[in-house]
DNA sequence: AGATTCGCCTGAGAGC
DNA sequence: TGCTCTCAGGCGAATC
């Protein structure tokens, strides 16, 4: 499950294999993902060079030569893979980018991931973009920015962190880890979160993010980069994923329940 | 307006 | 073996 770890190591895939590279072509094997993919975007990016990959939240921006943004959001299950020109279309395979050597192919079995196109100046004002909160990894992320999100509100902080328009990126997973670090129960009312908390909330996040970014994102069920290989970040979570194993603090038996429809881990005794 | 729930999807794994 | 059931979850939309 792609968070922003995992679309930061996608962006950093495509970026090596992809500098100023030409799209030659695109093929839609399909008419519609999460939403529908417009049926002029082949025609859109035809024969354009790549002008630059970025990123916003989980979004990867693919910013072309002729002014056009090709936007792509792996939802769940979504893959970025390089493919030879001539290998065969697999199952899932929903769109095709081709490449002068090699194909890129989004692939997606649950099909919540988007494929999308919007003029590169019009992008801020794009459905996706446009009411997203600060990136976590930038200072504006900061610990009085959170401090001022929480106030008074009676959400529980897992809720709140994972909110895009609170802060982008931060998924179920990494709510967890980030949680446990700063040791905060994920049922807290937000806005019952002292300064201090804030602060050191602020700071995992933030080091949770860095840290899954260097292993190469987190590899459960799904996730791949962009030429197959695993990330390796899943074998460093101290809470996902790990009911009743020992807290790799005090040795607890860590805990499970259910926080907004989403799984939550964490230690009764470390996290207060 | 803030908080909560729903719905889109398929594959993996459990249970029978 | 093969069926059915449950769960995973990003995030916009709908509802409370």
């Amino acid at each position: 499950m792609p968070e922003l770890p995992e679309v930061e190591t996608v962006c950093r895939g495509l970026r090596k294999k992809l500098k100023s590279q030409r799209l030659e072509k695109c093929v839609l094997n399909r008419k519609n993902l999460r939403f529908e993919i417009p049926q002029n975007l082949p025609n859109l990016v035809k024969n354009q060079h790549l002008e630059s990959i970025t990123r916003r939240s989980k979004y990867v921006l693919l910013n072309l030569q002729n002014g056009q943004t090709l936007i792509i959001h792996l939802g769940m299950s979504g893959r970025l893979i390089f493919t030879p020109l001539l290998s065969a279309t697999t199952k899932h395979d929903h769109v095709e980018f081709h490449f002068s050597k090699e194909k890129l192919v989004f692939n997606d079995p649950r099909r919540f991931g988007v494929v999308d196109i919007c003029p590169t100046a019009n992008l801020p004002h794009h459905k996706l973009l446009a009411f997203l909160g600060p990136e976590p990894l930038e200072e504006d992320f900061s610990p009085t920015y959170l401090k001022a999100k929480c106030a008074g509100k009676k959400a529980a902080i897992k809720n709140v962190v994972m909110d895009s328009k609170t802060v982008v990126g931060v998924g179920n997973i990494y709510a967890n880890e980030a949680l446990f670090d700063a040791g905060i129960l994920p049922t807290r009312a937000a806005g019952s979160l002292k300064k201090k908390e804030i602060e050191k909330l602020t700071t995992a996040i933030k080091e949770t993010l860095h840290r899954a970014i260097a292993a190469g994102g987190s590899s459960l069920n799904d996730y791949v980069q962009t030429d197959g290989s695993l990330g390796y970040f899943q074998h460093q979570f101290k809470v996902y994923g790990r009911e009743k194993a020992p807290c790799t603090v005090c040795k607890a038996p860590l805990q499970k329940s259910v926080i907004g429809q989403r799984s939550s881990f964490f230690c009764p005794n470390c996290q207060v």
